[in-house]
DNA sequence: GTATAATTGAAAATGATTTTCAATTTCATA
DNA sequence: TATGAAATTGAAAATCATTTTCAATTATAC
């Protein structure tokens, strides 16, 4: 964590922006988490030790901390922008389930490649990719996707 | 494109609802374009011949062409919901070029295989996925992403 | 044809995201 | 440590895709 921190305040100076208080909490709060959350899930969980923080600040922190490359974006089908930690995280894709919302996360190195090669073979030059099965999990077998 | 609009009103009248003029255009609309569509792009399209259909209906006939098995929603990471034809198009995975915007339709039966054995191996049962790899096309090869 | 229930289009509502702006704070420099 | 230019803040408003409302219109079973 203390990596990270450095590593936000260095992307800010980098750009000539400044170390504020609410952005380090808004970047603690962040890192504390180690759910996929969304912008407003992390408003409220800062509301609660520090109301004098508004929504916008958390906003534009969380760009903030994507651009230091501490966060990157997921999205799981439901509309809402949602991020997760990306330093010291290697790359991964998600299993997630439709009944209860739990996700998964999983590696295939076999996959990788695979993919790797596809699209090599069109000529493209792949950067970066994002895979979700969407299914249910061991717990949800058998029920619809209706059971919350 | 007739076996399409039979289905359609089959699953229209399954629901008890009425085959209308409006709703016979945006399907036809729909169909005639091969592109990964928006409500707005749709919508935009059939007001040049049928100025008197609403954005509303375009919209909720939207709904009806999925809901009949016509087409799915796929997710290019522009934040628009885009629909692309289901019926007689096989599943498949998408190249997305980062600089022209271009996308390429993929199938590996090595990767879909792996794809299952990878959610079984956690005990969760596979439904859907989406497979999407970001990158640069042939044309675009050393482009940055800023020049559209 | 009539009755009933569904549909329509315009406009408003929604909900997440993004911007605006005047007051406040940071921080390089003196 | 004081100063002042430049960046940041929070509240509120704007944006933008999506979704709903509602009174008038239309489809369809009888
Ligand atoms: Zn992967
Ligand atoms: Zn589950
Ligand atoms: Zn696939
Ligand atoms: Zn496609």
């Amino acid at each position: 964590m203390q990596k990270e921190i450095e590593l936000f305040r260095d992307g800010l100076k980098k750009n000539n922006l400044k170390v504020t208080r609410q952005r380090l909490r808004v970047l603690e709060a962040f890192l504390k988490t180690e759910k996929h959350v969304s912008c407003d899930e992390l408003y409220r969980l800062i509301r609660g030790e520090h109301p004098e923080i508004g929504y916008a600040t958390v906003y534009r922190t969380l760009k903030l901390i994507q651009e230091a490359g501490l966060a990157r974006e997921v999205d799981f089908g439901d509309k809402v922008l949602r991020l997760e930690h990306e330093y010291g995280h290697k790359h991964h894709d998600h299993l997630i389930c439709l009944a209860c919302g739990k996700f998964f996360e999983v590696f295939d190195p076999d996959i990788e490649a695979l993919q790797e090669k596809l699209a090599k073979k069109q000529n493209f030059t792949p950067v970066r990719h994002k895979m979700d099965i969407f299914g249910y999990c061991q717990k949800c077998q058998g029920k619809s996707a209706s059971c919350v």
